[in-house]
DNA sequence: AGTGCTCTTGCACACTGTTACAGAAACCGG
DNA sequence: CCGGTTTCTGTAACAGTGTGCAAGAGCACT
């Protein structure tokens, strides 16, 4: 792998022209515009007119490149406005930009989550949601695990969501909804039976739940003035 | 495929003796011992002493088989008794139910997730789950909307909990605990910055987390009696 | 010119899912 | 008993995947 701390197109090699840099960008691309199974090693090379192995000196690994890929994707969206007059508010704004963009760059999101690399895309984030969990009075542990609560449901409703779209065994057949039809329980109440087979609105669920949790570690606004 | 509805190890053939359920039986083993990665049908072959040929008559596509290994692994977590005395309380206990078993058997449920099939393998907690809110008197879109909110929340708990797992890009270094070393940042208090540098409780957060969630979709227990 | 470093290539390996084709074993009608 | 059909099994191959090894091509410096 090229060990040279900064990248600096070179020059003293055979043809150069190719950059650490460049084939992340390239990459990151790929992954954006093709999901995650895009990204193949010789696709990846062939779109750089270039053999697997060049790759392979420049940046090592797959696992590497994919780690690359995702840290340059988190600069990308590390830039939000936190808005809101109480502190809730203002946590309330960074969880939303977490689902947002997350759902934004939907490509990059799923493949950090699947080589486990959420936590590295997610980092400037996860900060920016501290420092308003801290201004708003919550601090040490508390801050920790209410800071946890909120991404792990956030999390929760990006599985979800991504879980709604395409890919996967039986498409649309195993959507809980579309799974709900065939299910015919006594002990349940026939008009709940039938809102079990309409999707529900995310968006809005999004907010009341996360809401609830969010209310639930963050203390209301103390009058302070007024 | 074999078309046959049921499996009858049917007999008129050459010299039988392998039935499409002992081959999803041994695939499901598989799977719970050797993770998802370790299903190749290559493999699964081996083990049955049969090529793979063999398997793709009996059960077609790895999605198909897939698809019949969790339907069993379904069946066998199904089994939960509910306990609890509040509508809440009951809420909770199949909410950690789902939690506990998705632990039990990670590999499965790490499976199901990978092929969009999680709401297949859950179904049957699910249906749990509605008809203890049902009960509780939570009918129709509110049923629902609770119903998804506390499973998304059990989904971003299990999805972070799966992480802290070995597998992945860069081991344990792009754990959130660890990316938070090197974080320093004057906005936030230093206790909240130590804090962070150490995992959370899953267990209790979850419960704390998720008792949030249910407390704000299931209303209080009306006193009825005393 | 020669030596050394950086980059690039070609080829190969082991592995994956999947299928086309060919062959054995059992049953069934004659 | 013979031929045919169905039901299984096996071989070999195709198109992919990530990855490593040996060698070459170009430039810089001596």
């Amino acid at each position: 792998m090229n060990t040279t701390t900064t990248s600096e197109a070179s020059g003293t090699g055979r043809r150069a022209g190719l950059d650490r840099e460049d084939i992340v960008e390239r990459a990151l691309d790929m992954v954006e515009q093709g999901g995650a199974e895009a990204l193949t090693m010789r696709k990846l090379a062939a779109e750089l007119a270039v053999t697997t192995t060049t790759i392979y000196w420049h940046v090592g690994d797959r696992d590497a490149l994919v780690a690359s890929v995702i840290e340059r994707a988190a600069h990308r969206q590390a830039e939000l406005m936190v808005e809101g007059a109480t502190a809730r508010d203002r946590v309330m704004c960074v969880a939303r930009h977490v689902w947002r963009s997350a759902l934004a760059h939907r490509n990059v999101t799923a493949l950090a989550h699947q080589v486990g690399a959420t936590s590295l895309l997610e980092l400037p984030l996860e900060i920016a949601l501290t420092r308003e969990l801290d201004a708003g009075g919550v601090h040490g542990e508390a801050a920790r695990d209410g800071l946890r609560a909120i991404l792990m449901c956030v999390a929760g409703f990006l599985v979800v969501a991504f879980r709604s779209e395409g890919r996967g065994t039986g498409g649309q057949r195993n959507q809980p909804h579309a799974l709900w039809a065939d299910v015919d329980d006594d002990s349940i109440a026939s008009v709940t039976l039938a809102a079990m087979r309409i999707p529900p609105e995310l968006d809005t669920l999004f907010e009341t739940t996360v809401r609830a949790v969010v209310d639930s570690f963050v203390p209301a606004a103390t009058v302070t003035s007024h």
